[in-house]
DNA sequence: TGTATTAATTGTCTTAGGGCAATTAATGGA
DNA sequence: TCCATTAATTGCCCTAAGACAATTAATACA
């Protein structure tokens, strides 16, 4: 049927009543490319379902220096997990790297969910296993591997490299776009 | 009551019959310093909650380079969540770092508390929201601070310079052994 | 308590990646 | 379609951290 349903019951079995009820919640946003959807020291208080497009979390310093923390595309979260969870305000920004369509629900919303619903909980929490597992897998790449192995997994999605701007790839895999395309004139030689 | 008991009512409330079907599923286990609990190639069955000592992840490349991952104190799951929650053969070993006491739930174990008492799974969820929250911070920590500031930040918790050798410490802020040395002799001046 | 072993520090040299600036390529509105 | 703007590449120099080896300190246990 339509994408959210897809999502919440990849996530959990609901019977059409309960479903009905959890989708409710939802509403559903468009917006353009390059529209900022969190500002640091905002709290992030939606969980955000990209049903279409690409977005970033990204963090300016001082100096005004921008890192790619993140990338989301489809049938992933946009949210900032700190902030979510935590209710502190986020360090980060949410920014559309495309035009993109969402499924958001308010953080009370999704709480009230949880306790009217316990079965629902297997939505959040197989949810925040599956974020946990690709951000566990990102902090160990960071430990483990070298830029230019960072690089090479870029390569093999074609999403990154397609729709993703070098200059944010180059801080996602933590190094300067400068270095990045040294990098790829290494490879072209 | 004993720390089982209150490390999952914590993260959930449940009538007394039903924590008590909980808690039986419970082993306890007390290992000693420097036991191996999982290694390389193998599925993590088992999620063990640290309810006294310390434990790392740690991961041994082909030439033998040894990286801590995670460092995981009193009150912390002791898991290797991408195998656990994927049941793939990790990619890393588990070792105990002091002589310590754990409370391990098997995996199958836990999934059928979770369809038996669907609010149970407030307990999963919440421990993996607390788990993402962590690992999300080690991950931008690794993207935008240097090797200086992790270094102060540990600095900041007594538990980890006192309780773990430099030489993993150096590997978990992401620099060798000898770079550690040399940051700790300047700061020294 | 002495000794073997491992951990931590220090010295010297090398190198990968950063900083800055200049140039070229690509993109997106009027 | 042209032009202003932004992205990407390239050149030059610099620095932080790594590699390797030697030394000193700490630990562990017989």
């Amino acid at each position: 049927m339509d994408k959210l349903t897809d999502f919440i019951t990849y996530y959990c079995e609901l019977s059409t009543e309960l479903l009905e009820s959890v989708q409710q919640k939802f509403v559903f946003r468009t917006v353009a490319a390059d529209t900022i959807l969190l500002k640091k020291g905002q709290v992030c208080g939606e969980l955000a379902i990209n049903l279409h497009g690409a977005f970033r979390l990204f963090a300016l310093d001082e100096s005004g220096k921008d890192t790619t923390t993140w990338l989301a595309f489809e049938d992933t979260l946009v949210i900032e997990p700190a902030s979510f969870l935590t209710r502190q305000p986020s360090r980060y920004y949410i920014q559309a790297l495309e035009k993109s369509e969402m499924a958001i629900i308010k953080h009370e919303d999704l709480q009230q969910l949880y306790t009217a619903i316990p079965g629902f909980q297997a939505f959040g929490r197989k949810l925040m296993e599956e974020v946990l597992v690709g951000i566990m897998c990102r902090a160990t790449s960071l430990l483990l591997d070298t830029p230019q192995q960072r690089y090479d997994r870029l390569l093999e999605s074609p999403m990154y490299m397609q729709r993703v701007p070098l200059k944010y790839l180059a801080s996602f895999i933590g190094i300067t776009p400068t270095s990045l395309s040294r990098l790829r004139g290494r490879k072209r030689l």
